[in-house]
DNA sequence: GAATTTCCCTATCAATTGGTACGAAAATGC
DNA sequence: GCATTTTCGTACCAATTGATAGGGAAATTC
């Protein structure tokens, strides 16, 4: 495994992986060029190729792993402690972080603002964005099942529609964000969100928040 | 006005800027070619320039006619007949037909599906991208205030909240259907929104249609 | 019909694109 | 030390990109 043989590679993978997330990020596929990705990385363009193929495979390897940061925030939502709504109120806390938390700004999410362009012509990039609507999906619908299993309030939307609706909740913080609404008005966006999917039971013990943007 | 010296031009413009916006909504911005415009346009390329400029001014046309075409939409909104049930299952209709007709398939909304790629970059798409989810906001949330007017039940979550959360559902629509799920499944998830957000009466006189996606 | 105005299109441009050849450099094994 | 192996980076390539020049062909006005 740890054969040394010849010069060794003077670049960390990582962090190369994390300056080229940065600049698809930004620019999406088609958007982004050789010398954006060269500069960011900070290397050779030989180096981007041996270690990646080409330029499908660097956003290949962009779109895995982004996909798998994803997936491990979906199995903490998945298996969470038990309240739902405190689980999702984590769920969509941490993706406004990730949305707002740009080099040059606030840019919503990789695959449901940028790989949607491309989705048409570049397969990654529809598997991607198909992998994380219907993976949120599955484990929302799981959730909301769970949790109406313990109750007994037959009335109202269906566990199944509230799920669908929770993940629409996301998806329209990734779109907000790219567009550029603050921390505060999405963070105030996804509590009435919240507000408005338990809502059976009152208000509840959280207080509303701001909803209305200030702009 | 009607100067017309000289030869007059051969093509319809507004065949044209209908041709242009077919390859801008498969490809976007950047992934669109001068070479994959002219041919689905079906003019020279030179021609494309005297009556645009350049690529970025025959986006700017292409968007601006798709948020006019929005708009119109957004006023029927606005000033619909009274029911904002009905009202607005006529508006997720009306885009949903819209998001899965295209020449090669499914291709959700122009501006939240592929401008949103380029609203880092380009001033264009960046406005075009905020007006929509703007618009849309503003719009819902009078229509939503309105309602809540004629009515006394202060419990629950505010007319504000809904209005969000009504646009929300137009950004999932607008990204599920890039994801490919079919005219039925957009439609199920609709009508189960419209019945979480107005569920403080009982299920209404609405029937609920399978919300599960069937894949 | 002559003059004028506008348009269409072939051919082409310079710049940028994604991608690579190849020799120098840095490590290990003998 | 010397050969071997792998990587690094300069320089370069062919193809495509967005964009124009300029000749000739309509169509209109006089």
């Amino acid at each position: 495994m740890a054969r040394t043989r010849g010069r060794p590679r003077s670049f960390d993978e990582a962090k190369l992986l994390q300056a080229l997330t940065g600049v698809f990020w930004d620019k999406g596929y088609s958007g982004a060029s050789l010398d954006d990705l060269q500069e960011a990385a900070g290397v050779s363009r030989p180096s981007l190729y041996t270690a990646f193929g080409d330029k499908r495979g660097m956003y290949h390897r962009v779109l895995q792993a982004f996909t798998a940061g994803f997936e491990t925030h979906l199995s903490q939502l998945a298996n969470g402690g038990g309240d739902l709504r405190g689980d999702l109120a984590k769920f969509y806390g941490a993706a406004i972080d990730l949305y707002v938390t740009g080099a040059r700004g606030p840019r919503g999410c990789l695959v449901l603002c940028t790989a949607t362009a491309d989705a048409i012509d570049l397969p990654d990039a529809k598997a991607a964005l198909g992998s994380v609507i219907h993976g949120l999906d599955d484990v929302l619908i799981a959730r909301f099942r769970g949790a109406a299993a313990g109750r007994d309030n037959p009335a109202g939307p269906s566990p199944d529609a509230r799920a669908l609706h929770a993940a629409a909740i996301l998806h329209s913080l990734a779109l907000r964000a790219r567009a550029g609404q603050s921390r505060n008005e999405l963070l105030g966006f996804a509590e009435s969100g919240l507000a408005l999917l338990f809502e059976t039971s009152g208000t509840g013990p959280h207080p509303p928040r701001s909803t209305v943007p200030s702009r």
